[in-house]
DNA sequence: GTCTATAAGTGGATAGAC
DNA sequence: GTCTATCCACTTATAGAC
């Protein structure tokens, strides 16, 4: 059996997701941990820590994700397709995108401070990669409209009701990049 | 003086702007408009109806600015640049796109609809644009693709607390896309 | 470590006077 | 149309027993 800190842990990480911080309340938590209030309030004594443990939880496992999948791929070219072609949950949304909008997220410096550090990391990944791109000349630039094609995916797949929206704005980026979505470069 | 529903509307809209439904709540709407309780619940009988009104407006304020922004120029390809130059407060989140993982927003139909028309309204336009740009082959992609940068800009914008992450994603694809920032096309 | 009980504050709304 | 008073459920804890 897994203890009660784990399984406050793992309910957190699933609320935040799916609601954010704001909109997750500590009722919420006790439910769908199964832990009893007094449990809680032993582990995390405020909301803030809890909801921060789950936002460091969520920002290590992506960073991880993310480095696996760089690490499986040899070129910059390759790199930049496998991210922009992974299989994404459109409609759930990033686990870490969604919450740019959360007031409580906003209005507490500790709990954006694991969101800022993995976007940075992803962008410096992102910067290796598409420096080895030579038809690409403002670097910084594409490395920001990957980061954002994905998240703007996110938004609109999620306003349209639609996983494609996602799945298609990778696509065009990719075409515009000049990387075939499903062929090895030379 | 104006009476009491406009500026029970122009607080919500302010508001739902700057918060989103799920975190607006109506003693904010009071405090912000300020007109009574009663002035409240005798224009609106519920959350739901400023909220929705808030939206609504938003939308056609929105719609009105992009038709407007698309009439101003001839071509495609000026179109689609003057979109993706425009200056936006990319710390403020757009209007609509901030909206798509409010919880209360998604839990309403009614909430959506104007979001979902407006999304639609862009596309249609953007794909006219597009489709005037001999260099493009996936005209669907690319207009996902240039939706998503605009959406997915306001929120590494707002995670990275750096208006121009906004600026420069947009710069990137208006790069790709091979349409110079600054310049006439012949 | 976990439980139940309690509580101050807010959220969303209703009632009824003016 | 606008006001004040009131209401019940929920949020975010704290207290203290086991």
């Amino acid at each position: 059996m897994v203890n009660s800190r784990t399984k406050l842990l793992d309910a957190a990480k699933q609320l935040v997701w799916d609601r954010g911080v704001e909109a997750t309340s500590p009722n919420m938590l006790l439910a769908r941990s199964g832990v009893g209030q007094g449990s809680l309030y032993h582990h995390f004594g405020t909301k803030a820590a809890w909801a921060g443990a789950a936002i460091a939880a969520l920002a290590a496992d992506l960073t991880a994700e993310t480095d696996e999948l760089f690490s499986a791929h040899p070129t910059g070219a390759d790199r930049l397709r496998a991210y922009l072609s992974k299989p994404r949950a459109a409609l759930d949304g990033c686990r870490l995108g969604r919450l740019a909008f959360d007031p409580e997220v906003r209005s507490n410096d500790t709990l954006r401070a694991p969101i800022r550090a993995y976007l940075e990391h992803l962008r410096a990944r992102l910067r290796e990669a598409v420096r080895e791109v030579d038809t690409v000349d403002d670097v910084d630039g594409v490395v920001e409209a990957i980061c954002a094609v994905v998240q703007g995916g996110y938004v609109t797949s999620r306003l349209s009701d639609d996983a494609g929206a996602l799945e298609r704005a990778c696509g065009g980026l990719l075409a515009l990049l000049d990387i075939r979505p499903d062929q090895q470069e030379t």
